[in-house]
DNA sequence: TAAAAAATATGATATTTGTCATGCTTTTTC
DNA sequence: GAAAAAGCATGACAAATATCATATTTTTTA
């Protein structure tokens, strides 16, 4: 079994704030789980009973709208933990969990973090700070989604991506998503989502290659937004 | 002034967990404002530094968009908290808070709340879960802004309007919503907002009597959802 | 209380977006 | 490696929504 103490991620989470002894009393009762690309870490309506730290790869938290689409309502990285919100108001999870990557994450158990809660401050804090900034990014993200249309949200996603997650040697987007992914991200059909991509293409804002894509002129599609 | 102890929606709120002792030292550091309709608590930008706990009256969390549109994001019932999020980010307020009627709200500095936070577990739990409801219903509410129509979005908005604010003697909903405010919270241009709620109208879904709204069939509102 | 301003309402029209159909391409499966 | 399946792409069309123009009503102001 790992150490928590010497993972890497901790240090870019809200765990950084737990003490070498708390460190190894995790490491203790943590759970390693190896995730497949597209396999399910937890899905809507699932009770977690802890959280779920995420060591390598990236997962799309979404949820099924009633007209059977599901929508994008957050990647999370390595670093990131899952599960904390319905942990904390102890409900069933509201969203699904699905793996983009293969991933690992590693699972704490509630009484395990319950218990940091009440003897470290700094965890807490830690904690209500990453779910503020959620809240933030969230409210932002339902204007958005109500203001602007789907070809700025396209463009305001593209440089999302780039900006959060890189690029390949040959300058495509290093996060890998499916058309109908994209679509589920910015809020609209899959059809539409493609017929913007191949607009935008066509005027030389990004490049296409399979399903590759290369952003040629990140100044243009921000003029976009 | 006023004192926190017998404040009736202190009962309602995170504050509730507050000790007796603890109940006095606000009682002491508070400030109480009367704010009229239509008048800002606080504007996107500003450096709040402290939250607000409303005592009376409806407010208004909306946010400008680009588009020159103004975007409602949550309306806030006594018994709630401002400002929470950006106090506990320690940054400037991402919303601007804009009273719907008359309200009655007190101030509560930053340096007191961050005491309660060290001092008393329960009241950063309840605040963690008030946090964790929002994020929530915004997850929600983007979802829906996302895959719905305009129309959907309006009747589940006028439901949410009856079911959280009540109705007066007449049957109309309580709240007073301008057609345009209305339009900010489903996300649509005025004009599209009026049209529908005429269609409505005409389908004898709802009733409006000058700016009045009426539902007069929930069922048949909810079944448009 | 009359005039001005703001809010509500509606029609005409343009634009955006979704849906369905269909073909092509890539990936998966046997 | 061929067949099947899944994903990508595009056209044609329909539906939803925004925009602009213009009444009408209500509210505010002088």
């Amino acid at each position: 079994m790992g150490k928590c103490e010497q993972c890497i991620v901790r240090q870019f989470s809200s765990l950084k704030a737990l003490k070498k002894e708390e460190l190894l009393r995790m490491a203790e009762c943590k759970t390693s789980y190896t995730i497949k690309k597209g396999e399910p870490i937890f899905e809507e309506g699932d009770v977690i009973n802890g959280i779920y730290c995420v060591k390598d790869g990236v997962s799309k938290l979404s949820k099924l709208s009633e007209n059977g689409k599901d929508q994008i309502v957050k990647l999370v990285k390595p670093g990131e933990l899952l599960g904390q919100r319905s942990m904390i108001s102890d409900e069933p999870a509201n969203l699904t969990a699905v793996a983009l990557e293969d991933m690992e994450v590693c699972f704490i158990p509630k009484t395990e973090v319950m218990q940091f809660f009440n003897e470290n401050n700094q965890f807490s804090m830690n904690v209500m700070r990453t779910i503020c900034d959620d809240l933030k990014v969230s409210d932002d993200h339902m204007v958005n989604m109500a203001q602007k249309n789907v070809k700025q949200r396209l463009a305001e996603t593209l440089i999302y991506l780039e900006e959060s997650f890189g690029i390949h040697e040959d300058g495509s987007l290093h996060i890998q998503l499916s058309r109908e992914e994209l679509a589920g991200m910015i809020g609209t059909a899959t059809e539409s989502c493609i017929r913007l991509l191949s607009e935008l293409k066509k005027s030389n804002y990004i490049d296409l290659i399979g399903k590759k894509i290369v952003l040629l002129d990140k100044n243009k599609l921000k003029r976009i937004v």
